[in-house]
DNA sequence: AAAGAAGATTAACGAAAGGTTAATAGACAT
DNA sequence: ATGTCTATTAACCTTTCGTTAATCTTCTTT
């Protein structure tokens, strides 16, 4: 089971746009493209992505702008720029705002291919590292987030891959609000009507689970999110 | 899920403003068209707006005077200049009144786009910067403005969204004045009959709540607005 | 003191969001 | 193919919230 990595570029240029969507794709990745700066933003604002592309010289927005845009936004989005302008200035400033590469036009793809690839990897080693926790106390209940098992005195719970996911999500920030959009995009890579409603089943099907220890709420803020409670008196 | 941005347009001539309405309403921007330096005043003192675009050449109030007015009443509204004069003295007059963009007629209405976009994505981000504070200490009570609850030693009241705004506003203004006005134009974004009822209605919510600590106040000061008042003795 | 304006409080209402259970469809393994 | 398991979608009902209305009280002005 190889990973799907989700891309963004962000392309105002039709055939340029055009030929690298269809490069990346045909290389095996989940490709999304945006023509302009503010239709790249309401992406990122509402999916899940690995990498995003940007083109410095765009109408409306340019690159620059739409990268420190995206600090506020998504923080760990890397990104990397694409730029018909080799000025030394430019590539300065775009790694000052971030950027993890910079790349000049005309774009060698086999060239963009490889840079992608090692930054993914290089990235994905990060994740992995930073997911070592397994094991979650929620009052009078255990995770085991890699066994997927509930366990409340001797019974045991046997979670499906969602439910795991978020309980895992909300143990990590327990009775702090997590917003619906954060958690559809965590899980689910996208933020929009259907996954709000499954994300409501399974937030039915953890309250169900966790009903034995009144201590353990997951309360509901009315247009917002979640936040999961435990009581410790 | 789009941010919507407010624009005014103050500009006496007919067809230029219908125009020009027309066209950004397409371009998805909430527009608010005032014919004379009056009604944009009026406008101005009893909406928010994003951005203010102003025709320097009016009868009755120029484009200058209104600029002048408006850092009276509005002093973080941003505003553009629409002039026929290309005189440099007028630019420099423009800029040094404070505006952010001088733009001459006719107008390209594709290039006023582009520079009202830009214009709205930088002020964006100082507007999430601002946005920090989160526990705030009222008496006896605290407020976690993220979660929207209002502790009071071991009891948790859940705010809903308006309730948790209005307290963040009145607690950012302590022992100040907050105008009716100026609270009903930042949390509804409009100065009106109805909403000034409305307020009414969180305000006595909110003193509901706050009751237990008797240090605690919400002082009407009549015909003017609110104070949040915490005495310390 | 009377009258009118502004404010306070409580209740009623309708739209939107949330909760729960059941049905459906897709993946996977046998 | 068949059956199992799971996530998604649908259907239906409940709750919540913001606004508006209704009623009473408190100011301010004359």
């Amino acid at each position: 089971m190889e990973k799907e990595y989700n891309i963004l570029l962000v392309e105002d240029d039709p055939s340029l746009g055009y030929l690298l969507t269809e490069y990346l794709k045909m290389k095996g990745f989940q490709l999304t493209w945006a023509k302009s700066g503010k239709e790249g933003l309401k992406n990122i604002e509402n999916n899940y992505f690995d990498l995003a592309i940007l083109d410095v010289m765009m109408p409306e927005m340019d690159g620059f702008t739409l990268a420190g845009k995206i600090q506020n936004v998504a923080p760990e989005l890397p990104f990397l720029f694409l730029t018909a302008r080799s000025l030394k200035i430019d590539v300065l400033k775009g790694f000052a705002l971030g950027a993890v590469d910079y790349l000049k036009k005309p774009i060698d793809e086999e060239e963009l291919v490889v840079r992608i690839e090692s930054l993914l990897s290089r990235l994905d080693k990060k994740t992995v590292v930073a997911h070592e926790n397994k094991n979650y106390t929620i009052g009078k209940y255990q995770l085991n987030s890699i066994n997927q098992e509930l366990s409340f005195e001797n019974e045991v719970i046997s979670l499906t891959s969602r439910e795991n996911e978020l309980l895992v999500y909300l143990v990590n920030n327990t009775n702090q609000l997590c917003s619906h959009k954060d958690i559809l995009i965590h899980l689910w890579g996208r933020n929009d009507y259907f996954n709000r409603k499954s994300l409501n089943v399974f937030v039915s099907h953890l309250r169900g689970y966790l009903s034995k220890d009144p201590r353990i709420k997951i309360d509901n803020v009315h247009g917002q999110g979640f936040i999961l409670k435990v009581n410790t008196p």
